[in-house]
RNA sequence: GGGCAUAUAGCUCAGUUGGUUAGAGCGCCACGUUGACAUCGUGGAGGUCGUUGGUUCGAGUCCAAUUGUGCCCACCA
């Protein structure tokens, strides 16, 4: 092995590219239902068919293969079920308009059938996209069973279910008002509506009574609407409207004659209190309607054009255009009292991106109250959790208040609803196959909400309602990682599913993610531009530095704010990982070694602190992953390796690998150095799964048909092992105390201004006999890490003339410079030290001398404050001294 | 209108059950190519924790009020 062979800097690109295919051909990612391990399992949020990646999807998907990585490296028989959604009205909005710009022609043009064809044509062709993409950023699913919404074995699943829920009288068919998305032109569930502050006018019209006695005010937000009116309500208790009641309206711009009714709805102190009625556009009003048996008048078509119900001179406008015209004809008509400007909130269509229009349609429904029983106590009892715990308050309030979820939609790409109806009597009929005389029944056109296929997700994906080795394995899945956006699209709904059809909860734990913003806290979108590729972002930092960063940075439970220049903070960290293997390869082959062989006085006082911190960080990441702290996780490990492990530990080190005389002590420290880059690399691997195999397999670490992600996950040492090797925290105190001279020292040169390649003299009075002897004994590195000509360790020390020096814990070290010393800074620096002790030690004597503090903290907590008080009064004595020193 | 979250260094964030006079990264300043690394090293400056009040021996950490910000739900004709 030479040097050459591994450049100054790490180049992810060419790693990444060779590791993910042999993964893949080895096997590694594949779950086995018969291996006798525990099961560990995931199934991925899919991501739409037409979806490419997205920050989102880096973040979410890293979030879970970490997961999967570290349970898989732990034993357990981990996997990752993945696959994609076949998305109805994105998909089939994606298809229509590629056909619409290569032919010429819309779905219309080409039939259902036809059309439904090349939907699947194109799946074919682009539908892998971002199965592709995932592949880059190195998840490790097991890719073997992928799977479809729309596969064959997931339709079954969805037709047995809708038949199912259909006889048990949950499934329904019904003429309501429901959310219309004039652009796709079907039906939308409540989730699917989006309210968006907007502004508007609010416009006060005068509705004439037909017995020519006066008029009533009523105000409007949509005066389209208006040619749909069916009556004008007042509330029955006002006063104002009592003798009104019963009376007729002359709708203007129509020749029909409303009535004026009393409910409940008209809101007194709202407006005049008096409200129209249009039972065809808006939900209240369809229920007032109902009550009062009103006509429901609808006066727009599918796509929220008027149609001939509106009248000759509307017909065919659209909704705006008509809310234009019917404003111009009311002031023509002096009909208008006043136009209000007018923020309110208006329902749009996710997809569309319109406003929706509330419409009056036969549509399926689930009722979901029965449903939502088991999953709302399967939270409550913490049989399932959510992480952050907050989450449950939204969850509950949704699953408290659920609604009817509307289900059909009126598209062609998606599962056919199996309903049938008879030509001659109208009869319903439900079921898996058609009826046997076909020939007399038409199938209902309309397929079903995308999300009717992914609530069932976790076990339709495991082969059910066939039952299958999976599902008795991997189901229920163990942890769910998504984003709180689609709560009750999916979450709720999957865990209601779970229970009704598996009868047990899809999963264990679920984890949401945080929202990804760019720097200035906008959300990212393609139409804000401010949406970075992650393909691009990979080839330029690489994966593993994508995934660190976006971890690094995603705070717990909170929005991330993402930049580009943050994959920076990854970059530099495979890179110094890259260069501390580079080190290590510098200083030859790997040696035979053997830890549990290890004895303490095998060890350095280096050596057991590294271990002794290693030991800490092993546990603090486990424990951290259990707990789905993923941030927490990657700080300990980034600051370890290195603020600890590099800045420290391969510092100490040089002095014996340099030193090629003592063969033994060198062979030990060079095994203990790949004890430790073992362990971190077997940390890191599953946040940063291709530079740890790439260097695992540099080092010689593993054989080369091995692989880290197969390897056992480090596990902390018992503590009799750590007793036995002399690692306590007294230890690790005691050389963090050490290095803190060091730094100490360093202080003294640059603040004196010595050229850092100027070797000098520094002398060390430690504050006690133990100390003296333990620093005595790492004379030579303590020289060479502070570049020392010469250092003296003396407990009676005393500086000759004035030596700048600076008060450490562990003791004083002084740089004496005859002749170079600036009196007047040193003096400066000591006060300000004794200053800052002066006044710790009076507030900590004030606190000791307070009766109540001393009879009311824990013993523990006075006796600390006391060991800390004694220390920083022996601090500011030698600080004392040393003013008086220069001062002489 | 209801709910959730959040407010800590120039920026982005940590700060576990209240207990040394608050930490990190980036940025900034100074110095530096010392036999892993300038995608680097060494040292340094910089916050009193949104505001007010309270509980407590002790509060960034608990409580109340208040202000700002973000999100969710409901509803406003």
């Amino acid at each position: 092995m030479s040097t050459n062979e591994m450049p100054k800097a790490y180049e992810p690109n060419d790693v990444e590219n060779k590791w993910y295919p042999l993964w893949e051909d080895r096997g590694c990612f594949k779950g086995n239902p018969d291996s006798g391990k525990k099961p560990y399992s995931i199934v991925i949020p899919p991501p739409n068919v037409t979806g490419i990646l997205t920050m989102g999807h880096v973040l979410n998907n890293t979030l879970q293969d970490i997961l999967i990585r570290w349970r898989r490296m732990q034993g357990y028989e981990a996997c990752w079920f993945p696959g994609t959604d076949h998305a109805g009205i994105a998909t089939e909005t994606r298809v229509d308009k590629q056909l619409r710009e290569n032919e010429g022609h819309g779905r219309d043009h080409y039939g259902r059938e036809e059309f439904v064809r090349r939907v699947w044509e194109w799946r074919e062709q682009y539908g892998h996209t971002i199965i592709k993409q995932l592949r880059k950023l190195g998840t490790s699913c097991d890719w073997e069973r992928e799977r479809f919404t729309m596969d064959e074995g997931l339709n079954k699943a969805v037709m047995l279910v809708f038949v199912k829920l259909y006889e048990k009288g949950y499934i329904y068919r019904g003429r309501r008002m429901i959310n219309w998305c004039p652009v796709s032109k079907t039906a939308l569930s409540d989730e699917e509506v989006i309210y968006k502050e907007v502004h508007g006018y609010f416009y006060h019209f005068k509705y004439p009574l037909s017995d020519g006695s006066g008029h009533l005010v009523i105000a409007t937000t949509r005066p389209e609407t208006m040619l749909g009116d069916s009556a004008v309500a007042v509330n029955p208790a006002d006063e104002r409207y009592k003798d009104i009641i019963g009376k007729t309206i002359d709708l203007p711009l129509t020749s029909r004659k409303i009535p004026v009714i009393a409910d409940e709805h008209a809101d007194p102190l709202f407006g005049t209190g008096c409200v129209k009625i249009t039972p065809a556009h808006d939900p209240n009003d369809f229920e007032v309607g109902l009550r009062h048996k009103l006509q429901v008048l609808n006066v727009m078509n599918a796509d929220a054009t008027m149609n001939e119900a509106a009248g000759e001179e509307f017909v065919g406008l659209d909704r705006f255009e008509c809310r234009e015209k019917i404003v111009k004809l009311m002031q023509d008509a002096k009909l208008v009292v006043k136009i209000e400007d007018h923020m309110h909130s208006v329902g749009y269509s996710e997809r569309g991106d319109v406003p929706i229009e509330p419409r009056v349609s036969e549509q399926w429904f689930v009722d979901m109250k029965e449903l939502a029983k088991p999953a709302i106590s399967a939270v409550k009892s913490g049989e399932i959790k959510f992480y952050p715990d907050r989450w449950t308050k939204t969850y509950f309030h949704w699953m408290e208040n659920i609604k009817d979820w509307c289900i059909s939609r009126q598209i062609w790409w998606g599962h056919r609803i199996p309903a049938w109806y008879h030509k001659k009597t109208g009869k319903i009929f439900v079921g898996l196959e058609a009826p046997k005389d076909i020939e007399n029944w038409v199938q209902d056109e309309d397929v079903l909400d995308t999300w009717f296929s992914s609530w069932l997700w976790p076990f339709s994906i495991m082969g059910w309602p066939e039952e299958t080795k999976e599902q008795k394995f991997f189901y229920p899945t163990s942890d769910l990682v998504t984003g709180p956006d689609i709560i009750f699209f999916w979450v709720a709904r999957m865990i209601m599913a779970g229970y009704e059809f598996k009868g047990a909860l899809p999963f264990r734990n679920v984890y949401f993610t945080s929202i990804i913003r760019d720097e200035t806290g906008r959300k990212l979108s393609k139409s804000l531009g401010n949406s970075p590729d992650p393909l691009d972002v990979i080839k330029t930092y690489g994966a593993d530095a994508l995934r660190f960063s976006i971890i690094y940075i995603a705070p717990l439970g909170m929005d991330i704010r993402y930049s580009n220049e943050k994959c920076e903070i990854g970059r530099n960290f495979a890179n110094k990982l890259w260069n501390a293997s580079r080190f290590r390869r510098m200083q030859g082959d790997i040696v035979p070694f053997d830890i549990s062989s290890l004895k303490a006085t095998d060890l350095s006082q280096d050596d057991k602190w590294m271990l002794g911190r290693l030991n800490q960080v092993v546990m603090s990441v486990n424990d951290s992953l259990e707990n789905f702290r993923f941030h927490d996780a990657v700080h300990g490990l980034y600051e370890f390796v290195w603020g600890e492990f590099c800045d420290w530990y391969i510092e100490v080190s040089k002095e014996n690998f340099f030193n090629k005389e003592n063969t033994e002590k060198r062979n030990r420290g060079l095994g203990l150095f790949d004890h430790a880059m073992f362990t971190i690399l077997k940390l890191l691997h599953p946040f940063m799964p291709f530079v740890t195999e790439e260097l695992a397999h540099q080092l010689g670490y593993l054989a080369d048909d091995a692989n880290i992600m197969l390897a056992e996950f480090p596990k902390p040492l018992e503590s009799a092992k750590l007793a036995e090797l002399g690692i306590s925290d007294e230890l690790i105190k005691r050389v963090v105390a050490k290095f803190a001279i060091i730094s100490a020292g360093r202080n003294l040169r640059v603040s004196c201004n010595i050229a850092p390649s100027l070797k000098i003299k520094y002398f060390i009075k430690p504050v006690d006999a133990g100390t003296e002897k333990f620093l005595q004994e790492q004379k030579s590195s303590l020289e060479m890490l502070l570049r020392a000509e010469s250092l003296v360790i003396d407990a009676n020390f005393a500086a000759s003339g004035p030596a700048p020096s600076i008060v450490t814990d562990a003791g004083t070290i002084f740089m004496p410079l005859e002749g170079l010393v600036d009196v007047a800074a040193e003096l400066a620096k000591l006060e300000k030290q004794k200053k800052e002790l002066d006044s710790w030690i009076a507030g900590t004597k004030a606190k000791l001398s307070n009766e109540r503090f001393v009879s009311k903290a824990p013993p523990k907590v006075i006796e600390d404050s006391k060991k800390l008080l004694a220390e920083n009064e022996d601090k500011l004595c030698r600080v004392e001294d040393m003013i008086a020193a220069l001062r002489r």
